[in-house]
DNA sequence: GCGAGACTACTCGGATATATTTTGTCCGAGTTCTCAGGG
DNA sequence: CCCTGAGAACTCGGACAAAATATATCCGAGTAGTCTCGC
């Protein structure tokens, strides 16, 4: 089980986005120079994001993307979904059914499978977590000093 | 994100083993055909649970694999680590190090990523829900045709 | 000098290859049971 | 009839392919800026 790099480079890029919404648009260029990202690549990783009303893209020259919501309206539960689809990590492929569970009656299928049940109730726990937290949190916790560096990154670059 | 179907056979077998205690050790062919599973898959599946001592293997003829340890004793977290290997879902590949981060001060990166302890919280409230129900739970939850049927089919087979 | 028009440069979006992980299969080492032969 | 020993069958363990997913790249559609030409 292996989360896509994606959401960390979306996150890390939400938190510049923020930072530079004086700036805004940014093209990806400019976000993948930041953290020395293959530029591409990267922009395929957002346009999950910008699908899902997270970010808000600008086509064009001058073009570019900027953060669609206010960074407390952007929950880490958010950007995972969009990245990684939304789906759960543990799937239910009713395994019980099958061999001897042809030979069951009917009834005894109504309830959903108690192991099922328990890896969900652990995801739910997770989803908890990522939706209890916002973009917003992320900048209250980083360095000031990334901030202003940033800044002057894009600028220096510009 | 999507976690092996290892676990979700790996927790079935587990069941299974415990409803037929008294006729372990059980061949993989036996499980296989409880689940209408590909019988050489699901024993590469079975082997990190034995070398993990969740489950106990025994070699040669009228061998196969029993439980280890009391159904109480076995937590989701053990199954889901030993098959996924425990490895962290999110990882951070410290992306805040690079392009813009090298012109950073030496000791700004003593603190952690903020990203990542945010994902990693997240991830501890989903291992302390699987590390909180056991194969017992399971049992407790589970339909008791389902035990009965199981060993009928596993003695008629045979 | 000023305005209109076409051109160029730059952006995002989606379709196309390559790498890596997951899924599935095969062969070898070891142990137990079976069966034939001898006492 | 009982014991001994060799053979055969069955088990797990690890090494070897195929398929699916994630990673990385390229080309096309569209927009803003710019430069030239005419007035």
């Amino acid at each position: 089980m292996r989360m896509s790099e994606g959401v960390e480079w979306g996150l890390h890029c939400c938190l510049v986005l923020s930072w530079l919404d004086d700036l805004a648009p940014l093209p990806v260029g400019r976000l993948a120079e930041v953290f020395e990202l293959p530029p591409q690549y990267l922009k395929k990783q957002l346009q999950p994001l910008a699908k899902a009303g997270i970010l808000a893209s600008e086509p064009g020259a001058r073009g570019g993307y900027r953060l669609a919501r206010e960074p407390e309206a952007i929950t880490l539960m958010d950007v995972v979904a969009a990245i990684e689809g939304g789906v759960d990590p543990f799937r239910c492929t009713e395994v019980r059914r099958r061999g001897a569970g042809t030979l069951a009656e009917a009834g005894e299928f109504a309830h959903p499978c108690g192991i099922s049940v328990a890896m969900r109730k652990a995801e739910l726990a997770w989803r908890r977590e990522l939706a209890g937290q916002t973009v917003a949190d992320l900048l209250a916790a980083a360095p000031p000093a990334a901030a202003q560096r940033a800044r002057r990154f894009v600028q220096r670059v510009a």
